[in-house]
DNA sequence: TCATGACTTTGACCCAGATCAATTTGGAAA
DNA sequence: TTTCCAAATTGATCTGGGTCAAAGTCATGA
């Protein structure tokens, strides 16, 4: 029960998430050494917690909520480079400013730690650099996936794939099962999910009211939606139906 | 001189690559142990190394030449999701079948590692989980970076983006001064070049003629290139002409 | 030297998604 | 309950890049 005291190597049992050993109910980095240094900073929805270039003194995880990566051009234009999910690692031990702008579109929670102390951890304990080795490992993957929806998958793919992909997260946290309907709230505005999809925003709506007519999906309210069936909603996103998912 | 010998944590002197502390002229993992258990591979242009889904007994770096990591859609669709220059690394260690098609673009050289041995001594050195931790997360950020290309940028700024970033690694190698005009070879093809930036690849050849056009670059042949002003083409590519880009 | 075939370029046309422009919706505050 | 307004939807039109098709180039080996 008490994942936080769980042998390091131990996958969380709460949380079956793909690929991650660890989430909102644990301990972030499973080592009992980090509860000594960690604090918890919250963040309301639309607050930036960090901008790009700005200086980073801590890392962290987020525990509740949900807050984006993103990347923008000085003409205005902006790519998502990463969603950040109840579990997911934000900071880079070893830089000191930040890369990209780190935006909380949701009220979030996240635990931190000041990274001086973590990279001293890190120094003498070898197991949070082989787990954070993973867990980078897993995010490039991620990212590797997202490339092959930006590169390849039409708008109506992009939209399928990213539904899919906060549906199956959402529901692993939840522990529901993965057969029936699924439901979940969309943490994303539009205009957040054009800029993770490389679209605009009308487009989005448009595919989405597309996806609704003829129904791959239903709606309740703009941002509580209903999956009937699981493996529809893959087929859409242009995936082999087993899931290759990896976020 | 010998920087194969040289201390774990001093970065290569030979190649000063933006983000990269090892290169084609170092021992690729900068330790030691390591070179107790390597062994070389050579592949031809064209040849796979390996395909996604296969067991990989081996992970490794490309020490010279140049390869492509792909995936593609069962409808054919593919995307490159990783180029392989010269130090970069793969495999992944924790992980016995490959994610991603590997394949050769030009002749490559490999230095490889049967993945048990490498694993055991991962586990007993601490350095290399560090070292490889590093390099992961550089690429990442490389891959966050081309997410914006793929996600963002038009035809001509994606073409100029690449030839902004084989143009830098290539001259980072060669030692070459960055001011003046830069000369390199494409080690692509325009459908591997498409396959990179989400275009086909007769949008690929007809942007590729509109630079040559305006002068922002020079062909002698189909493969070698002349940059006679870096600055221009990095404006082209719509990065700051500081250089953001992380390859 | 010529034939071969892989790679590249160029042209003509089309369409998915962008852009511009109104509305409409739904949730929160008064 | 009504008001308000950010977020979302929908329509009309445009265009960058895709698609299909036809040459052009060049390295290779017979």
């Amino acid at each position: 029960m008490n994942a936080a005291v769980a042998a390091p190597t131990q996958k969380c049992t709460e949380c079956p998430i793909r690929h991650r050993a660890v989430c909102a109910h644990c301990n972030p980095l499973e080592l009992q050494e980090l509860d000594e240094i960690k604090y918890y900073r919250s963040f309301e929805a639309g607050q930036t917690v960090i901008w790009a270039g700005d200086k980073m003194g801590f890392v962290g995880t987020v525990i509740t909520g949900v807050a984006t990566l993103t990347q923008t051009m000085e003409d205005g234009r902006t790519q998502m480079v990463g969603l950040l999910l109840p579990s997911d690692f934000v900071g880079r031990p070893g830089r000191d400013t930040a890369a990209y702008n780190v935006i909380a579109t949701t009220d979030i929670v996240m635990c931190c730690f000041r990274k001086k102390p973590f990279e001293d951890l890190m120094a003498r304990t070898p197991h949070i650099a082989h787990r954070l080795l993973e867990m980078t490992l897993d995010e490039l993957d991620a990212a590797r996936e997202w490339m092959l929806v930006l590169g390849r998958k039409t708008a109506r793919e992009k939209i399928a794939s990213l539904l899919s992909i906060v549906a199956r997260r959402d529901a692993s946290i939840a522990k529901k099962a993965t057969v029936g309907p699924l439901v979940f709230d969309l943490p994303l505005t539009r205009e957040a999910m054009a800029d993770y999809l490389g679209l605009t925003l009308e487009t989005v709506s448009r595919q989405i009211s597309a996806l609704k007519k003829d129904g791959v999906i239903e709606m309740q309210g703009k941002r509580h939606i209903t999956v009937p069936d699981m493996g529809r909603l893959m087929e859409e996103a242009g995936d082999d139906a087993d899931g290759g998912f990896l976020v």
